[in-house]
DNA sequence: CATTATTAGAGAGTGCTACTCTCCAAGTGT
DNA sequence: ACACTTGGAGAGTAGCACTCTCTAATAATG
């Protein structure tokens, strides 16, 4: 198929592919000639991915085209995909603390991570933002965080398929980035469901009693 | 205090300060003089939620106003603060889907929830580009998923404080923007973990076996 | 073969956001 | 008195994700 095609089918404007296709997002057709290429079903569900990776798992472009990358060149570990999307999700931090109670935390669960895991960093920001507001967390509702944290984990890596390396490299990545909203919009939804219950009337009902 | 020691207590620039001042995050101090104003410890308090809320929280500047604003005008309700954390939250959907099958999950499970709600929407959103993606959410995976969801906001409801309204809607805003990344970095590290002992090892040995 | 539409590719332009800089009169500290 | 700081507002900047424009080459059609 042609790139209006691609566009078509994909719902992805023609301009856009193109300047995905220069930023190295999805990898250019078969050239037919110097004005001419052709695209098939492989650059459909990559431009969808990259797109998916863009507009629901909240990546810049280049942490898209990082993420993309590391997924075709990895047939070796899939350590190393799961770095690389990790590294490539938001938040981007500018200033880093050294992650020493991110580390102890880590360590008090049994957890074994690499020191220099950037989720690490990404943990000891939010504990000192939590700090810096007055709410220092408390062990225990990390504790609690944890668990849920963990049991996601393991439902993570169970999902991942051992069929061939680059479906599993997808899978991880899809794991990683895309379910995360999954989880977020969960959470939110569950909030709302039991602060309905147990928060929302009986304050309610408390404002004049 | 001035305006250049509440940048210096907090760490913002001055020139930041200034910038939140007019775009309404922080209230302007009580004036001395036209040229003078005076700061107290509510606005390095005010300042630095402000800051969390967009460095930390991924909330734009315009959306930290109304969580922010939410926070002043509710002794109301907590639902209306907790809504207006969701709604401020990312990601901005700018085409969004009647969010019917996200419905259909949070009615299976016991959830009463807004039909409105912005989280079902992101969480329809989400389930879509996983359909987009051709990997599906099988519905044992997200009920995994939601089961630790529910822990998670369980948690987050019982850590509400009820001494005082402010002080109950400053912890909702907390507990919903500012643990999110705790989450996603728990989720991340226990990811790491989980892959090290299950996945990495037996793969990287398979490669040759 | 002539004509019209489409295309690849690259450069430039756009709109938006979050700052950051510049100014200046007013006020402070010594 | 006089250098230094401040509040406030307007303008400028940098980065990002597109989006437009342009050109020569090709495809489609009669």
């Amino acid at each position: 198929m042609r790139i209006s095609e691609l566009s078509r089918v994909t719902g992805v404007p023609v301009a856009t592919v193109k300047y995905y296709l220069r930023e190295g997002l999805v990898p250019p057709g078969r050239a037919t000639g110097a004005t001419q290429a052709q695209y098939d079903d492989s650059h459909v569900l990559r431009l969808r991915l990259a797109r998916a990776l863009v507009q629901v798992g909240g990546l810049s472009v280049a942490a898209a085209r990082d993420v993309l990358s590391s997924l075709d060149a990895a047939g070796d570990s899939l350590h190393l995909v799961l770095g690389a999307a990790h590294s490539a999700l938001p938040p981007r931090l500018e200033e880093d603390h050294e992650p020493t109670r991110a580390l102890n935390l880590a360590a008090s669960w049994g957890w074994q991570v690499h020191p220099e895991a950037p989720a690490l960093r990404q943990l000891e920001h939010a504990l000192r933002a939590l700090d810096d507001v007055g709410a220092p967390a408390d062990g225990e509702r990390l504790a609690q965080y944890a668990e849920a944290a963990h049991r996601v984990a393991e439902v993570d890596v169970a999902g991942v398929p051992t069929t061939s390396p680059e479906e599993a490299a997808t899978a991880v990545v899809i794991g990683t980035v895309l379910w995360e909203p999954v989880l977020l919009a969960l959470r939110r939804l569950a909030q709302e469901a039991v602060s309905a219950e147990s928060l929302g009337r009986p304050l309610h009902d408390a404002g004049s009693g």
